[in-house]
DNA sequence: TCTGGGGTCCTAGGACCC
DNA sequence: TCTGGGGTCCTAGGACCC
């Protein structure tokens, strides 16, 4: 058996474990740069504020119903969410760590015990140890145990834990449920089921496997056998090294000048870099893309470049270097820009980077000289707090402020930053 | 005034190889 | 009337997830 564990409302819960004046109250967490409502309480739902919806459209609410605001704190739920991880692996070995909120967890050996009873156990020890409300579904496959999860999470006498199990009440629920509410079922599929008349999930359950081969490739065929209860997707229990990463951010306000699109691309380059060494990657390609808002009247613009480095490299400066260059290329003055980014990928480990034909013994020592660099930032950055040293480059100047994330309603990072809990007391 | 930031997998078709 | 039989790699586009 499989179990699917979630974290309530996982972001308004993390700022609840240390703010306990917010039970019971409607509680929101904003997305980045403070845009949209990505986390709501259970009082917040009741109010109709619905995910994902813009910011500015419920600030008349927010004020007539005292609902309080925060803006994401990565920082605060990122650690929340390795403790609650920890916890649940002292208990179930085998954990998937699927999203910063999900696990998925490996009952198979635990084949002689009463699952509900265990069950009941892990939200329990989760709750004590985190503070952090959690809800298991448990069922024969992870597409299942999705829906048990659900079940839990919804119905009242469930109490944050189902184990789905009985194949006539299988498709009792799956009746029940519509077919977009499927995990793998996004916008696209649910309007070409309707097309061909299915609507619930059973209907999907009872089409002919040919028919969902043809329509859905191996990903919808693999889907219906999960429903099935035989399993085709399994645990994850490593995390495989990413073969992209991108850093990009929306500006706090549109930005018009070269200089200052520059200074907060510097900036993601550096990120990236360090995404790139703390995974022991190196990248060869880097691709830049700037573009304005979608939603505004203004002039519409947007482009991407990418550039193959001569040698692989997490280097920060090489990855400035030709992400500015890059930006060189696709910048048009003129425009309002709303956002930029870095995209790297071609990642290879570290210690198989693949050097120039022609590099001779003083490349090999600049090489080696730079990692040592990068290496002695990386030490700093993580003792001293993020920033303590950077490239000249991406240094904050008078312009930061118009560029940089807005962050209004932004929480203590209670556990990762001493000075920060000192400030919250 | 104001609309996030990451990722993955699959398929078809084109280009090329022997 | 008729034109081989295998392969690989890359890219764009489509779909999805949190």
């Amino acid at each position: 058996m499989i179990g699917l564990i979630d974290s309530n409302n996982f972001y308004v819960s993390c700022e609840r474990v240390f703010n306990p004046r917010l039970e019971n109250r409607p509680v929101v967490v904003l997305s980045n740069n403070d845009g949209n409502v990505v986390a709501r309480s259970n009082e917040a739902k009741a109010l109709g504020i619905k995910m994902g919806i813009p910011f500015h459209q419920i600030k008349t609410i927010v004020k007539l119903e005292e609902v309080a605001v925060y803006s994401s704190n990565y920082a605060l739920y990122g650690d929340m969410s390795r403790r609650v991880t920890s916890t649940v692996r002292d208990m179930i070995p085998d954990v998937e760590v699927y999203s910063i909120d999900e696990q998925f967890l490996d009952f198979n050996s635990f084949g002689k015990y009463d699952l509900k009873k265990l069950g009941e156990q892990i939200n329990r020890t989760v709750k004590q140890y985190t503070g952090i409300p959690t809800s298991l579904g448990i069922a024969k496959t992870k597409t299942l145990s999705k829906i048990a999860n659900h079940l839990a999470k919804k119905s009242m006498t469930h109490k944050g834990l189902y184990v789905l199990e009985n194949e006539q009440l299988i498709k009792e629920y799956l009746s029940l449920i519509p077919v977009s509410d499927l995990w793998g079922i996004g916008g696209r599929y649910t309007l070409k089921l309707a097309k061909h008349n299915i609507h619930t999930a059973l209907d999907l359950y009872n089409t002919p496997e040919q028919w969902v081969k043809q329509h859905m490739t191996i990903v919808g065929l693999r889907l219906w056998y999960e429903l099935h209860g035989m399993p085709c997707l399994q645990l994850e229990e490593t995390q495989k090294p990413k073969k992209n990463i991108c850093t990009s951010r929306s500006f706090s306000s549109k930005q018009t000048e070269l200089s200052v699109i520059k200074e907060a691309l510097a900036t993601h380059a550096t990120t990236c870099a360090q995404k790139l060494r703390k995974q022991g990657c190196v990248t060869n390609f880097i691709n830049v893309f700037v573009q304005t808002n979608r939603y505004s009247d203004d002039p519409k613009y947007s482009n991407s470049f990418t550039c193959t480095l001569p040698e692989s490299s997490n280097d920060s400066r090489v990855l400035i270097h030709y992400a500015l260059k890059a930006l060189e290329r696709i910048f048009r003055a003129g425009y309002k820009y709303q956002k930029c980014g870095v995209m790297v990928s071609g990642l290879t480990p570290e210690n198989q980077r693949q050097t120039s034909l022609f590099a001779n013994e003083k490349a090999d020592e600049s090489l080696t000289k730079g990692d040592t660099l990068m290496g002695v930032m990386d030490t700093l950055n993580e003792k001293y707090g993020r920033d303590t040293i950077k490239i000249g480059t991406a240094a904050k100047s008078k312009q930061t402020k118009s560029w940089e994330m807005n962050q209004s309603y932004l929480s203590p990072k209670y556990t990762t930053n001493w000075e920060d809990l000192l400030r919250a007391k």
